[in-house]
DNA sequence: AAATAAGAAGTAAGTACTCACTCATTATAT
DNA sequence: ATATAATGAGTGAGTACTTACTTCTTATTT
Protein backbone atom coordinates (compact mmCIF):
# COMPACT_ATOMS: atom_id res chain seq x y z
CA UNK A 1 0.00 0.00 0.00
CA UNK A 2 1.66 3.03 -0.98
CA UNK A 3 1.30 6.49 0.56
CA UNK A 4 -0.89 8.06 -2.13
CA UNK A 5 -3.15 5.40 -2.24
CA UNK A 6 -3.51 5.63 1.73
CA UNK A 7 -3.86 9.49 1.42
CA UNK A 8 -6.85 8.80 -0.91
CA UNK A 9 -8.67 6.13 1.34
CA UNK A 10 -8.43 8.66 4.61
CA UNK A 11 -9.57 11.63 2.79
CA UNK A 12 -12.62 9.47 1.13
CA UNK A 13 -13.25 8.43 4.83
CA UNK A 14 -13.15 11.45 6.22
CA UNK A 15 -15.23 13.06 3.01
CA UNK A 16 -17.87 10.54 3.25
CA UNK A 17 -18.48 10.24 6.70
CA UNK A 18 -18.80 14.09 7.05
CA UNK A 19 -20.74 15.00 3.68
CA UNK A 20 -21.68 12.22 2.59
CA UNK A 21 -20.88 9.46 -0.19
CA UNK A 22 -23.06 11.32 -3.06
CA UNK A 23 -22.22 14.59 -1.58
CA UNK A 24 -18.92 14.34 -2.36
CA UNK A 25 -17.06 14.19 -5.88
CA UNK A 26 -13.56 12.38 -7.16
CA UNK A 27 -12.51 15.90 -7.91
CA UNK A 28 -13.00 16.83 -4.34
CA UNK A 29 -11.13 13.67 -3.02
CA UNK A 30 -8.30 14.45 -5.20
CA UNK A 31 -7.70 17.60 -4.04
CA UNK A 32 -7.80 16.50 -0.13
CA UNK A 33 -5.48 13.82 -0.34
CA UNK A 34 -3.54 16.05 -3.06
CA UNK A 35 -3.09 13.61 -5.93
CA UNK A 36 -4.31 14.10 -9.17
CA UNK A 37 -7.60 12.57 -9.82
CA UNK A 38 -7.13 9.81 -12.10
CA UNK A 39 -4.86 7.80 -9.39
CA UNK A 40 -8.25 7.01 -7.78
CA UNK A 41 -9.76 5.46 -10.67
CA UNK A 42 -6.17 3.37 -11.19
CA UNK A 43 -6.16 1.99 -7.82
CA UNK A 44 -10.20 1.53 -7.19
CA UNK A 45 -11.57 1.24 -10.46
CA UNK A 46 -14.59 3.82 -9.75
CA UNK A 47 -16.02 5.67 -6.77
CA UNK A 48 -18.02 2.52 -5.64
CA UNK A 49 -14.89 0.77 -5.68
CA UNK A 50 -13.11 3.42 -3.34
CA UNK A 51 -16.11 3.13 -0.74
CA UNK A 52 -15.95 -0.78 -0.89
CA UNK A 53 -12.35 -0.78 -0.30
CA UNK A 54 -13.33 1.78 2.95
CA UNK A 55 -15.77 -1.17 3.78
CA UNK A 56 -13.33 -4.19 3.66
CA UNK A 57 -11.90 -3.11 6.94
CA UNK A 58 -15.58 -2.45 8.72
CA UNK A 59 -15.74 -6.43 9.38
CA UNK A 60 -12.75 -6.86 10.77
CA UNK A 61 -12.58 -4.33 12.78
CA UNK A 62 -16.32 -4.91 14.23
CA UNK A 63 -15.05 -8.50 14.60
CA UNK A 64 -12.06 -7.36 16.71
CA UNK A 65 -14.00 -5.20 18.92
CA UNK A 66 -16.44 -8.15 19.57
CA UNK A 67 -13.81 -11.05 20.75
CA UNK A 68 -13.36 -9.57 24.08
CA UNK A 69 -17.10 -10.05 24.65
CA UNK A 70 -17.56 -13.18 22.71
CA UNK A 71 -15.15 -15.19 24.52
CA UNK A 72 -15.53 -13.73 28.14
CA UNK A 73 -17.32 -16.42 30.45
CA UNK A 74 -18.43 -14.31 32.75
CA UNK A 75 -21.67 -12.92 32.76
CA UNK A 76 -21.63 -9.59 34.47
CA UNK A 77 -18.70 -9.16 32.49
CA UNK A 78 -20.21 -9.50 29.34
CA UNK A 79 -22.72 -7.30 30.69
CA UNK A 80 -19.81 -4.71 31.75
CA UNK A 81 -17.74 -4.73 28.68
CA UNK A 82 -21.01 -4.49 25.96
CA UNK A 83 -21.91 -1.49 28.13
CA UNK A 84 -18.22 0.16 27.48
CA UNK A 85 -18.02 -0.93 24.38
CA UNK A 86 -19.18 2.27 22.16
CA UNK A 87 -17.66 4.39 25.16
CA UNK A 88 -14.08 3.12 24.14
CA UNK A 89 -14.30 4.10 20.70
CA UNK A 90 -11.18 6.26 19.95
CA UNK A 91 -12.08 9.87 18.54
CA UNK A 92 -9.61 9.44 15.94
CA UNK A 93 -12.02 6.46 14.62
CA UNK A 94 -14.99 8.39 15.07
CA UNK A 95 -15.21 8.98 10.99
CA UNK A 96 -15.19 5.62 10.60
CA UNK A 97 -18.02 4.41 12.73
CA UNK A 98 -19.73 7.50 11.66
CA UNK A 99 -19.64 6.15 7.85
CA UNK A 100 -21.19 2.78 9.51
CA UNK A 101 -23.93 4.20 10.64
CA UNK A 102 -24.71 6.50 8.04
CA UNK A 103 -24.65 3.70 5.68
CA UNK A 104 -26.93 1.22 7.11
CA UNK A 105 -29.21 3.75 5.95
CA UNK A 106 -28.51 2.25 2.25
CA UNK A 107 -30.02 -1.34 2.28
CA UNK A 108 -27.64 -2.46 0.69
CA UNK A 109 -25.17 -1.52 3.25
CA UNK A 110 -27.52 -2.54 6.47
CA UNK A 111 -26.66 -6.26 8.22
CA UNK A 112 -28.71 -6.33 10.98
CA UNK A 113 -27.79 -10.11 11.22
CA UNK A 114 -24.21 -9.27 11.74
CA UNK A 115 -25.09 -8.36 15.09
CA UNK A 116 -26.41 -11.88 16.23
CA UNK A 117 -23.66 -13.39 17.86
CA UNK A 118 -23.51 -10.39 19.89
CA UNK A 119 -27.20 -10.72 20.75
CA UNK A 120 -26.83 -14.54 21.66
CA UNK A 121 -23.93 -13.75 23.52
CA UNK A 122 -25.93 -11.16 25.98
CA UNK A 123 -29.36 -13.45 25.95
CA UNK A 124 -27.10 -16.17 27.75
CA UNK A 125 -25.56 -13.43 29.93
CA UNK A 126 -28.75 -12.48 31.21
CA UNK A 127 -30.40 -15.88 31.29
CA UNK A 128 -26.89 -16.76 33.38
CA UNK A 129 -28.23 -13.52 35.73
CA UNK A 130 -31.65 -14.71 35.83
CA UNK A 131 -33.59 -12.14 33.86
CA UNK A 132 -37.25 -12.76 33.45
CA UNK A 133 -36.84 -12.14 29.37
CA UNK A 134 -33.32 -12.44 28.62
CA UNK A 135 -33.89 -12.61 24.81
CA UNK A 136 -35.72 -9.21 25.07
CA UNK A 137 -33.34 -8.11 27.51
CA UNK A 138 -30.38 -8.61 25.25
CA UNK A 139 -32.44 -6.79 22.21
CA UNK A 140 -33.06 -3.53 24.91
CA UNK A 141 -29.22 -3.57 25.95
CA UNK A 142 -28.12 -3.86 22.25
CA UNK A 143 -30.71 -1.11 20.86
CA UNK A 144 -29.50 1.27 24.31
CA UNK A 145 -25.83 0.67 22.93
CA UNK A 146 -26.41 1.32 19.47
CA UNK A 147 -27.85 4.64 20.34
CA UNK A 148 -25.45 5.85 22.57
CA UNK A 149 -23.11 5.09 19.28
CA UNK A 150 -25.15 7.26 17.61
CA UNK A 151 -25.24 9.80 19.69
CA UNK A 152 -21.61 10.22 20.06
CA UNK A 153 -20.87 9.60 16.47
CA UNK A 154 -23.37 12.90 15.85
CA UNK A 155 -21.48 14.28 19.18
CA UNK A 156 -24.06 15.41 20.51
CA UNK A 157 -22.74 13.30 23.77
CA UNK A 158 -19.17 13.01 24.94
CA UNK A 159 -17.12 10.08 25.76
CA UNK A 160 -16.90 10.77 29.72
CA UNK A 161 -21.12 10.91 29.24
CA UNK A 162 -22.19 10.17 32.99
CA UNK A 163 -24.67 7.76 31.08
CA UNK A 164 -22.18 4.72 31.15
CA UNK A 165 -21.96 5.13 34.88
CA UNK A 166 -25.73 5.00 35.21
CA UNK A 167 -25.94 2.09 33.12
CA UNK A 168 -23.53 0.20 35.29
CA UNK A 169 -25.65 0.82 38.33
CA UNK A 170 -28.65 0.02 36.34
CA UNK A 171 -27.95 -3.62 35.21
CA UNK A 172 -25.33 -3.78 38.66
CA UNK A 173 -22.39 -4.42 37.06
CA UNK B 1 -51.26 24.23 -3.21
CA UNK B 2 -52.56 23.17 -6.48
CA UNK B 3 -52.39 19.20 -7.46
CA UNK B 4 -48.97 19.13 -9.11
CA UNK B 5 -47.13 20.98 -6.27
CA UNK B 6 -48.29 17.82 -4.25
CA UNK B 7 -47.20 15.63 -6.68
CA UNK B 8 -43.59 17.40 -6.49
CA UNK B 9 -43.78 17.14 -2.99
CA UNK B 10 -44.73 13.70 -2.63
CA UNK B 11 -42.22 13.00 -5.22
CA UNK B 12 -39.92 15.01 -3.78
CA UNK B 13 -39.89 12.98 0.04
CA UNK B 14 -40.49 9.23 -1.42
CA UNK B 15 -37.18 9.50 -3.55
CA UNK B 16 -35.28 12.14 -0.82
CA UNK B 17 -36.14 9.26 1.71
CA UNK B 18 -35.30 6.43 -0.11
CA UNK B 19 -32.64 6.58 -2.11
CA UNK B 20 -31.11 10.50 -0.15
CA UNK B 21 -31.04 14.08 -1.27
CA UNK B 22 -27.53 14.40 -2.85
CA UNK B 23 -28.16 10.87 -4.68
CA UNK B 24 -31.96 11.98 -6.34
CA UNK B 25 -31.95 14.79 -9.22
CA UNK B 26 -34.30 17.46 -9.77
CA UNK B 27 -35.26 15.64 -13.10
CA UNK B 28 -36.03 12.44 -11.58
CA UNK B 29 -38.57 13.88 -9.00
CA UNK B 30 -40.21 15.09 -12.27
CA UNK B 31 -40.33 12.37 -13.87
CA UNK B 32 -41.77 10.78 -10.93
CA UNK B 33 -44.17 13.28 -10.18
CA UNK B 34 -45.09 13.83 -13.93
CA UNK B 35 -44.49 16.88 -13.89
CA UNK B 36 -42.24 19.33 -16.32
CA UNK B 37 -38.66 19.76 -14.29
CA UNK B 38 -38.77 24.06 -14.49
CA UNK B 39 -41.95 23.88 -12.31
CA UNK B 40 -39.99 22.56 -9.34
CA UNK B 41 -37.89 25.78 -9.64
CA UNK B 42 -41.25 27.64 -10.00
CA UNK B 43 -42.71 26.31 -7.35
CA UNK B 44 -39.68 25.75 -5.16
CA UNK B 45 -36.94 28.08 -6.26
CA UNK B 46 -34.35 25.65 -5.87
CA UNK B 47 -33.20 22.02 -4.84
CA UNK B 48 -33.02 23.25 -1.33
CA UNK B 49 -36.11 25.07 -1.21
CA UNK B 50 -38.22 21.63 -1.92
CA UNK B 51 -36.13 19.76 0.77
CA UNK B 52 -37.34 22.92 3.17
CA UNK B 53 -40.94 22.86 2.09
CA UNK B 54 -40.43 19.12 3.50
CA UNK B 55 -38.44 19.87 6.19
CA UNK B 56 -41.02 22.56 7.42
CA UNK B 57 -44.06 20.55 7.87
CA UNK B 58 -41.44 18.21 10.18
CA UNK B 59 -42.18 20.93 13.28
CA UNK B 60 -45.95 21.12 13.56
CA UNK B 61 -46.14 16.91 13.13
CA UNK B 62 -43.31 16.45 16.11
CA UNK B 63 -44.83 18.92 17.95
CA UNK B 64 -48.92 17.21 17.39
CA UNK B 65 -47.18 13.49 18.10
CA UNK B 66 -46.12 15.24 21.21
CA UNK B 67 -48.83 17.23 22.49
CA UNK B 68 -50.91 14.12 23.92
CA UNK B 69 -47.61 13.36 26.18
CA UNK B 70 -46.85 17.01 27.24
CA UNK B 71 -50.76 17.75 28.43
CA UNK B 72 -50.69 14.32 30.39
CA UNK B 73 -50.64 14.58 33.96
CA UNK B 74 -50.80 10.60 34.81
CA UNK B 75 -47.13 9.64 35.30
CA UNK B 76 -47.80 6.42 34.37
CA UNK B 77 -49.81 7.17 31.41
CA UNK B 78 -47.03 9.67 30.45
CA UNK B 79 -44.58 6.70 30.21
CA UNK B 80 -47.33 4.45 28.61
CA UNK B 81 -48.19 6.94 25.57
CA UNK B 82 -43.76 7.88 25.24
CA UNK B 83 -43.45 3.93 25.25
CA UNK B 84 -46.56 3.78 22.23
CA UNK B 85 -45.10 6.80 20.20
CA UNK B 86 -43.24 5.34 17.43
CA UNK B 87 -44.73 1.78 17.68
CA UNK B 88 -48.21 4.17 16.68
CA UNK B 89 -46.02 5.65 13.34
CA UNK B 90 -48.49 5.21 10.59
CA UNK B 91 -46.50 3.32 7.65
CA UNK B 92 -48.09 5.40 4.98
CA UNK B 93 -45.78 8.20 6.83
CA UNK B 94 -42.85 5.92 7.11
CA UNK B 95 -41.00 7.87 4.36
CA UNK B 96 -41.65 11.32 6.31
CA UNK B 97 -39.95 9.69 9.39
CA UNK B 98 -37.07 8.19 7.43
CA UNK B 99 -36.30 11.08 5.96
CA UNK B 100 -35.96 12.80 9.38
CA UNK B 101 -33.81 10.23 11.19
CA UNK B 102 -31.30 10.30 7.95
CA UNK B 103 -31.14 13.86 8.01
CA UNK B 104 -30.36 14.08 11.66
CA UNK B 105 -26.35 12.82 10.50
CA UNK B 106 -26.56 16.43 8.57
CA UNK B 107 -25.42 18.94 11.19
CA UNK B 108 -27.89 21.72 9.89
CA UNK B 109 -30.62 19.63 10.68
CA UNK B 110 -29.89 17.98 14.01
CA UNK B 111 -31.63 19.85 16.73
CA UNK B 112 -30.89 17.40 19.73
CA UNK B 113 -32.49 20.29 21.96
CA UNK B 114 -35.93 20.08 20.20
CA UNK B 115 -36.79 16.97 22.74
CA UNK B 116 -35.86 19.02 25.82
CA UNK B 117 -39.96 19.48 27.02
CA UNK B 118 -41.02 15.66 25.60
CA UNK B 119 -37.45 14.61 28.09
CA UNK B 120 -38.28 16.90 30.77
CA UNK B 121 -41.73 15.61 30.69
CA UNK B 122 -40.24 12.26 31.44
CA UNK B 123 -38.26 12.93 34.27
CA UNK B 124 -40.61 14.38 35.64
CA UNK B 125 -43.28 11.37 35.67
CA UNK B 126 -39.61 9.45 36.74
CA UNK B 127 -39.44 11.49 39.52
CA UNK B 128 -43.24 10.94 40.25
CA UNK B 129 -43.03 7.42 40.44
CA UNK B 130 -39.92 7.14 42.66
CA UNK B 131 -37.25 6.81 40.14
CA UNK B 132 -33.36 7.50 41.67
CA UNK B 133 -32.18 9.06 38.61
CA UNK B 134 -35.14 10.60 36.88
CA UNK B 135 -33.36 12.47 34.64
CA UNK B 136 -30.59 9.47 33.47
CA UNK B 137 -34.00 6.93 33.41
CA UNK B 138 -35.93 9.62 31.08
CA UNK B 139 -32.51 9.75 28.47
CA UNK B 140 -32.54 6.20 28.53
CA UNK B 141 -36.36 5.74 27.59
CA UNK B 142 -35.69 8.52 24.88
CA UNK B 143 -32.87 6.87 23.72
CA UNK B 144 -34.53 3.26 23.64
CA UNK B 145 -37.78 4.94 21.78
CA UNK B 146 -35.31 6.99 19.36
CA UNK B 147 -33.62 3.45 18.37
CA UNK B 148 -37.05 1.82 17.97
CA UNK B 149 -38.22 4.13 15.71
CA UNK B 150 -35.29 3.76 13.32
CA UNK B 151 -35.48 -0.08 13.58
CA UNK B 152 -39.26 0.20 12.15
CA UNK B 153 -37.98 2.96 9.76
CA UNK B 154 -35.39 0.68 8.52
CA UNK B 155 -38.01 -2.12 8.40
CA UNK B 156 -35.84 -4.19 10.52
CA UNK B 157 -39.09 -4.74 12.39
CA UNK B 158 -42.24 -4.44 12.45
CA UNK B 159 -44.82 -2.54 14.33
CA UNK B 160 -46.16 -5.51 16.42
CA UNK B 161 -43.39 -6.44 17.42
CA UNK B 162 -43.27 -7.98 20.81
CA UNK B 163 -40.46 -5.25 21.99
CA UNK B 164 -43.66 -2.26 22.65
CA UNK B 165 -45.12 -5.25 25.02
CA UNK B 166 -41.87 -5.89 26.90
CA UNK B 167 -41.44 -2.38 27.63
CA UNK B 168 -45.02 -1.88 28.83
CA UNK B 169 -43.99 -5.01 31.38
CA UNK B 170 -40.60 -3.73 32.09
CA UNK B 171 -41.65 -0.25 32.98
CA UNK B 172 -45.36 -1.24 34.57
CA UNK B 173 -47.08 0.41 32.56
C1' DA C 1 -57.78 40.29 -21.49
C1' DA C 2 -54.80 39.39 -17.64
C1' DA C 3 -52.77 36.51 -14.61
C1' DT C 4 -51.19 32.28 -13.45
C1' DA C 5 -49.68 27.45 -14.24
C1' DA C 6 -47.25 24.41 -17.05
C1' DG C 7 -44.10 22.87 -20.40
C1' DA C 8 -39.96 22.68 -23.73
C1' DA C 9 -35.66 23.84 -24.76
C1' DG C 10 -31.96 25.61 -23.43
C1' DT C 11 -27.12 26.82 -20.50
C1' DA C 12 -22.92 26.59 -17.90
C1' DA C 13 -20.82 24.18 -14.48
C1' DG C 14 -19.89 19.87 -12.62
C1' DT C 15 -19.83 14.71 -12.77
C1' DA C 16 -17.50 10.08 -13.05
C1' DC C 17 -14.28 8.23 -15.69
C1' DT C 18 -10.50 7.57 -19.72
C1' DC C 19 -6.44 8.21 -22.13
C1' DA C 20 -1.89 9.06 -23.59
C1' DC C 21 1.83 9.96 -21.41
C1' DT C 22 6.09 10.59 -17.87
C1' DC C 23 9.01 8.99 -14.46
C1' DA C 24 11.18 6.01 -11.37
C1' DT C 25 12.17 1.41 -10.00
C1' DT C 26 13.08 -3.41 -10.83
C1' DA C 27 14.12 -7.50 -13.64
C1' DT C 28 16.61 -9.45 -17.42
C1' DA C 29 20.18 -9.87 -21.00
C1' DT C 30 24.50 -9.13 -22.59
C1' DA D 1 28.76 -4.55 -14.48
C1' DT D 2 26.16 -2.29 -17.79
C1' DA D 3 22.64 -1.69 -21.21
C1' DT D 4 17.90 -2.80 -22.09
C1' DA D 5 13.39 -4.07 -21.32
C1' DA D 6 9.33 -4.32 -18.46
C1' DT D 7 6.47 -2.69 -14.78
C1' DG D 8 3.52 0.11 -12.24
C1' DA D 9 2.66 4.58 -9.79
C1' DG D 10 1.38 8.99 -10.99
C1' DT D 11 -0.31 12.92 -13.95
C1' DG D 12 -3.57 16.19 -16.07
C1' DA D 13 -6.08 17.29 -20.00
C1' DG D 14 -9.99 15.50 -22.26
C1' DT D 15 -14.41 12.45 -22.76
C1' DA D 16 -19.45 11.99 -22.75
C1' DC D 17 -22.86 12.86 -19.85
C1' DT D 18 -25.62 14.86 -15.89
C1' DT D 19 -26.55 18.50 -12.90
C1' DA D 20 -29.18 22.48 -11.01
C1' DC D 21 -31.22 26.15 -12.75
C1' DT D 22 -33.13 29.76 -16.54
C1' DT D 23 -35.73 31.51 -20.14
C1' DC D 24 -39.00 31.61 -23.49
C1' DT D 25 -43.31 29.85 -25.09
C1' DT D 26 -47.85 27.88 -24.67
C1' DA D 27 -52.14 26.39 -21.96
C1' DT D 28 -55.47 27.26 -18.64
C1' DT D 29 -58.06 29.82 -15.62
C1' DT D 30 -60.56 33.93 -13.94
Amino acid sequence: MTDKKENILAAALDLFANEGYHAVSTSKIAKHAKVSEGLIFRHFNNKKGLLEAIMKDAEQKVAQMLAPILFEDDPKEVIRKVIQTPFNLLPKNYGFWKLQYKLKWETEYNHPHKMKPLIDKMQWAFAKLGAEEPEQEAILLHNILDMVGIRLMRREWDKDSSFQAFLMRKYKV
